[in-house]
DNA sequence: CTGCATGCAAACCGTTTGCATCCCC
DNA sequence: GGGGATGCAAACGGTTTGCATGCAG
């Protein structure tokens, strides 16, 4: 009602885009996923990649993760959940923690924004980071 | 206790970023304070004000903030809080919310990870730019 | 045939970095 | 005098954009 939802067409480049989006369950970033379409659509531009992935983010087929760190993520499950990140590497991992409606409520009470949503993102230490500095405590 | 604060020494340029930072409650972008910064120094350069920011918020002095958007925020005030970002013009508030405790919690025992923190980011429209959007509903 | 989508490359913008100079200790 | 801090400018990495061509409707 609110999300007009412009309806994009389905043009090759798209559907392999989301494919390739929709088979990780990490959330890369716009050229890794460059790097992935990049196999099965060799000539494709980094251009396209990125036009698509916010087009296809506005529409609401996909997420685009705005998060700390330097490069935006992209999400193929597009209801709200949370995520966590490694300080270390960067990876982005979802986090299964129940979603906080209230806090949306809360928030509307306590701002004169018109409230549209809310995302919590965890810092972290991944296991493989965790590994690679085991013993180094106090530095 | 876990943040060593490995006390830096407070140059002229310095304590003035921390002052402007300190004086405003929005939360500057390093261009922003550089314009701030440069009233008082004008020789001051863009890269010694990154330099000192990074290296005044690695020793907990101020907090970088990473959100969405695409450039990174500093906030002078360091214990945990939520904030709150305008989709339209990307100003970013404080927002006044309780801050969960128990997800930090949650999350540790949802995850491989070795948790460090949290922040909760709302999404919103700010009322400067509802205002100037008035009876723009369905486009 | 017409227009949107693409590939390509250049432009952009925020941030980082190398280096010569400067200043504090 | 020595080491960190600064100013400056160039480099960088991620993202966006302009334009000529291509392809689907």
């Amino acid at each position: 009602m609110n999300a007009p939802t412009p309806m994009i067409r389905l043009t090759t480049q798209r559907q392999i885009i989301l494919e390739e989006l929709a088979k990780v369950t990490t959330h890369p970033t716009a050229s890794e996923l460059y790097d992935m379409v990049r196999k099965r659509l060799p000539r494709i531009g980094l251009g396209t990649v990125y036009r698509n992935l916010d087009l296809m983010a506005e529409s609401g087929m996909i997420l685009k993760i705005e998060v700390g760190g330097t490069q935006k993520r992209f999400d193929a499950t597009t209801d709200n959940h949370y995520h966590i990140r490694c300080a270390i590497c960067g990876k982005v991992d979802d986090i299964d923690v129940p979603v906080i409606e209230e806090l949306v409520t809360q928030a509307a009470a306590a701002t004169s924004y018109h409230i549209l949503g809310h995302h919590v993102e965890f810092t972290g230490i991944c296991s493989t980071c965790q590994k690679e500095r085991h013993g180094k405590a106090a530095s």
